[in-house]
DNA sequence: ACCATTTATGCATACGTTTGCATAGGTGTT
DNA sequence: AACACCTATGCAAACGTATGCATAAATGGT
């Protein structure tokens, strides 16, 4: 049914590597040819077989994108579906197509980004899964295969000898702390979780500006949730005494920041004249509710074209060396959930 | 590099043909060939060229999902969002791929879909736009491509020779309604948008609704935003003097709703006490804030599996006839924001 | 033991493209 | 006029798989 090279090659009376070349705009043909063979190739709305293409080439012109399988739980599709959202326009810019894969177990789990690979069904590899284990990291390299891991942390293990984008999680914990100390707060509850090193990160940013403002580290001061609503809501529920002395809250996740002040409404509690609020992330919704969260951006469009843009280049050169890491810097969203400088700090 | 069914004929001493048809299990090789055939190929890790078996099948094994351009405005996201992990989980199921594209524009452009069916990437599409014109309809049948419109509203123009998936809004737009009638309310603002059908219809429903219980259908009632959080705080922020009589308010998007809910918040009018509201949607977010949010689920699992199901029906088997519309009950989730019985009603 | 039938295998071609190599025709230099 | 050298084109093989057809081997019936 479909028009091929060869029934171009036909109505143009030429051979059919004469219209393959003038196609791809190889400089051995003759403007006139060229001319002829694009015009009834338009005329006939040719496209290119991509699969004869890709066996042909071994190019697949499509870039996976590998997400976890719970990437869906937690109030975590509103980071990931925003991250979505810059991948494929930049995907789309330059012109490859996007196949979406999952990895059910998060942290074991390859056989998706197997099957893509050996399949060839794809040139390079966005892989946004928190960890990877060792073999799979040495069946991505046996397969040389271009990729680059876009998470949320430093992988150490793998530092060496791959591409990574994450963010600067260290810098961010500082400067939302910072942000509260220089509001005049001593005495910060860090609400954090421990699913994922991330987070360990922003704890550390966290004792950084404490440290640095010397105000001690108080463990008691440190909360543990799951990342979600329900766990910020419950993990600040049940420790309300804790407010009796601290000031302000800095949340691991908007989402549990949100739980949080959802809890704090139900004491009355109010936000931000007795409790500071802070969250992390930037997400759409703390824009919404009543005080606006102030809280830290995560660099999602940055990390997201840096990402395909340093694959596409990955891809397209394929030098096999040449590994880089990015580190990219949040950057602090003030709004009304922190309020302004205390004037009598307990 | 790869390993391919000639390698795996060489290791095995048979040829390339009876490797292949072992591997697709075909019932000409006998079970000791093929047991044999099958090893070896598990042992050198064998996965076929996907390409070079589209190619010789024309089979991509893949299937594309079309969502508009825009589709993360408006609070739209939690609703692709969660389309788009039920819709991954059947794809999975089924050993399809998926490729996602977007179209620009989404009422005229259907570039990405052209592209996707004429290069042969896909052997069917889910298209999740509000709407094609005619010559995209023209080309979809031409090119003989299942494909199934799955959206939020019946399109009656392409009724005859088209699969679709849509959800009966005019019966969710009744039972939103009758629930806030059967609670005793009379004067019932409806806040809609102008922008889709479906919208239209849950306002017929609305007004069946009313009509069935004898109430008159009140103009002035009805209120328009654009489905987004802002348009629900600030229609109801502009129109507090509606309230004074009316009792209660059905948003026609849930996100709208939880807007609604932070202006009666901050005006201090208690829902459900002094309001009833109940949203549209069943987005997870309106489980989060209190009051819960009473709501009209929208049977996303359903229409996912369903499109999905179908689609990969029609692929396997490709009955070009037996054109079938598939429409699918919205149900009531009974929260908080809309109270129990009115003793009272005004 | 012979033929007919079934079962299992291999051969060869096709799918639509890219690309190395050969070559025909044209240009320029001596 | 002879030669070397481009330029533009075509030929043919290759990519890895599937499959129609031919055929060899095994089976069964007499």
């Amino acid at each position: 049914m479909a028009v091929t090279t060869k029934d171009i090659a036909k109505l143009a009376g030429v051979s059919q590597s004469t219209v393959s070349r003038s196609l791809n705009r190889s400089p051995l043909i003759s403007k006139k040819t060229q001319e002829r063979v694009l015009r009834i190739a338009k005329e006939q709305n040719f496209e290119f077989n991509a699969n004869a293409r890709s066996l042909s080439t071994n190019i697949s012109n499509s870039i996976g994108l590998i997400f976890p399988d719970d990437y869906m739980e937690f109030g975590l599709n509103l980071y990931f579906g925003a991250l979505h959202t810059h991948i494929r326009e930049t995907v789309e810019k330059l012109n490859y197509d996007l196949i979406i894969g999952f990895e059910k177990n998060k942290y074991t789990d390859t056989n998706t980004i197997r099957r893509l690979v050996a399949q060839k069904k794809v040139d390079g590899l966005i892989i946004a899964l928190p960890r990877i284990n060792s073999e799979s990291m040495e069946f991505l390299s046996k397969a040389k295969i271009p990729f680059i891991f876009l998470h949320f942390h430093q992988v150490q293990d793998c530092l060496s000898n791959t591409n990574q984008i994450y963010a600067d999680h260290l810098h961010g914990g500082y400067i939302a702390t910072k942000h509260l100390i220089d509001l005049g707060h001593r005495k910060i509850v860090c609400l954090s979780s421990k699913d994922g090193q991330e987070f360990e990160e922003r704890r550390n940013g966290y004792i950084k500006a404490l440290i640095e403002s010397g105000i001690a580290v108080n463990e008691n001061l440190f909360l543990f949730g799951d990342r979600s609503f329900k766990s910020g809501f419950s993990s600040i529920n049940e420790n309300l005494k804790l407010f009796k002395k601290a000031t302000a809250l800095f949340c691991h996740t908007d989402i549990m920041a949100l739980g949080a002040l959802e809890a704090f409404k139900l004491s009355n509690i109010r936000v931000p004249e007795e409790i500071a609020v802070i969250g992390y992330d930037d997400i759409e919704l703390g824009n919404y509710f009543s005080p606006l969260l102030t809280t830290v951006h995560q660099p999602r469009e940055e990390i997201s074209s840096l990402a395909i843009e340093r694959l596409v280049q990955l891809i397209e050169s394929n030098p096999r060396r040449n590994h880089k890491e990015i580190v990219v810097k949040p950057s602090l969203v003030i709004r009304e959930s922190c309020g302004t400088k205390l004037s009598l700090p307990k």
